[in-house]
Order: C-alpha cells, then structure tokens, then sequence
DNA sequence: AGTATTGTTGAATAAATATACAATTGAGGG
DNA sequence: CCCTCAATTGTATATTTATTCAACAATACT
C-alpha cells in the first residue's frame, strides 16, 4: 500500500548496491525503479532515512546508510530469493552467519556441473563457476540450495 | 607552523566537543579560536578531513569525523604501506597474522558501494569489488583499513 | 636569478540540499 | 455527511555547501 514505505525501501537498495553522488543521480535511479518523485521528496526522505552523504576520499561524494539501517536491512524477516551477486565469472553467495560453510558444502557436492570450486567464510560463499557456465545457469544450480 | 595543520586540527576538536550543524557555526566557533578563514577554505577543510554531516535524528544536522580520523588519531601509525594486489578485478589485501578476518569485517560493514564481498583467512583477504568500480576506487576504499 | 610547479586562500558563483507553504488525500469522530 | 487532524507531496524558494577563478606564496628545478 503505502508507497512511500516502497519507495524508502528502494532508495536503501540502490544506496547500499550503487555509488550514489547526489539526489539528483538517485532521482534518476529511482525513476529506473518505477518511482517518480521530486527532489524534494527525496531530501525529507533521506533525511528520513538518515542517510549521510560522505567524502570518499577520492574528491567524490557518496550517500551512506547509517549502521543501524544496515544491520536492519541485513536482517530483514522472511527472504524468498537467493542472496547473489556476479563479479565478472564469480558469483557471491551472502548467507546469515555461521551458514555459509554448511551450504558451500551442499554446493560442491550437488553442483558439480557448473560449479567448479567454493570458498566459504562465515557469512559469504564465493562461488566459482566452470568455464562456459552462464549466469543464468549458476543461479539456477544455486538456487536450490539457497 | 603550518596554520592550516592548526586549523585542521581545531576543527577536529570543535567537531568532536560540539554540536556543530554548518559551516557557519564551525567559522564562528573557530574564529573564537583565533581563526580568521572564509566559508569556502572551512568546506575545503571539511573534505580533507572526510568529516560529514550526519542526521541526528531530531531534525537537525551534526557533523561527524569519520572513524578512520579517529582511528587516526588513537594510533599514529609508522606509515605502513597497504599491501594490495590485483589479480583480475580481484584484489588480494595481506595483513598481520591473525587480522584479516577483523579488518575484513571493517571492509564489509564500511564499504559497501564498492566491495561486494570479502573472504578472508588468517593473514589474506580475498576482496571481490562490484562490476564496474575501478582499481582505483577499490583502493582508495580500501585503503581507509589499512 | 628565473621559471615552473604546487598549495592555499578569498570572492564570487554554481550546485546541491532543505524547507515554507499550499494543496491533496485518507483516517477517524461527531 | 461534514469536519478535523495528520501525513504526503510538489512548487518555489531559501539555505547551505562546493567549486571556479584569480591571486599569492613557497618550493623545486635549471
């Protein structure tokens, strides 16, 4: 229903996943997302939010969640959909902690089609995919066990 | 000597021992201190320093040193350059023995535009940047818990 | 010495962000 | 239904902050 609530949910996203300079490039991110709001709105939500913009030591700015809106975004409530982003071939694999070594175990014995190798720390498994295997092909083999 | 380092460092002390909610309270409160600076050197000073401006919650505004420049400032380090490799787009960070699973966690919870992940064992960190930040930016985030 | 080169700064201005105000909506309460 | 109250938003504007530009040292280089 409400919107706003949406909409402050999808500015957390795309501040935690995108180097965000200004309100003007999230506006634009935001429209990407299907919201359509004013600068202004998004001032009094950022402040909402209490997200801070912060020197990133390169002369650049960035909006930065505060810890608290992190650890809450971390640990949300029911998840329905796997944790996993691509670096270049490697996929990432965020899990709760403690769980991660459990389920790079589940991977490598299930998924050795597409799977090559896994590296579990305590809350992240790096998945490394066989030559060849698409995206699309890795999330699917991890999806099972996610 | 250099007025700058002593204006540097009064505001380090004004910001840390005050709410401070501008740039124009920060000039007052430094002309008491015997700095005489306009609002252009003071914003220029707040980028060096990396302070930023934070909601507190009420409605108003604080700045806020970064917790590198209080790091900083609790250990005055013998200039130990980070020891950051690249392999690919993965970077490759090597610590003491016994601190990489710590810093790790830093990186995770302090950078999270440009790290999507890290791995890391007992003197190595395995540091996955997102699609599309540069060497460049990987470093200068990383180089924050160095 | 002369000549870059770099760093610091202020004045003016641009850019970015916050807010005053009015309009709109929706939820209760009579 | 009609009224009030609170919440949300856009427009226009005020406020705040960053940057451009020029000037001026200080340093290094020849």
């Amino acid at each position: 229903m409400s919107t706003k609530k949406e909409r402050l949910d999808a500015i957390c996203g795309i501040i935690r996943t995108k180097a965000i300079s200004n309100q003007e490039e999230l506006l634009k991110e935001l429209e990407d997302s299907g919201f359509s709001v004013t600068q202004a709105t998004l001032s009094r939500d950022i402040k909402q939010l209490k997200v801070a913009k912060v020197h990133d030591g390169n002369g650049d700015y960035v909006y930065r969640l505060p810890e608290t809106s992190i650890s809450k975004q971390a640990q949300p409530e029911g998840k329905k959909k796997p944790n996993i982003e691509f670096s270049g071939n490697l996929a990432v694999v965020k899990t709760r902690p403690g769980y991660a070594m459990g389920i790079a175990s589940d991977i490598d014995t299930h998924a050795p089609n597409e799977i090559l190798a896994t590296i579990a720390g305590d809350d992240t498994i790096l998945v490394i995919p066989r030559n060849g295997v698409s995206q699309e092909k890795v999330i699917a083999a991890l999806s099972h066990f996610i």
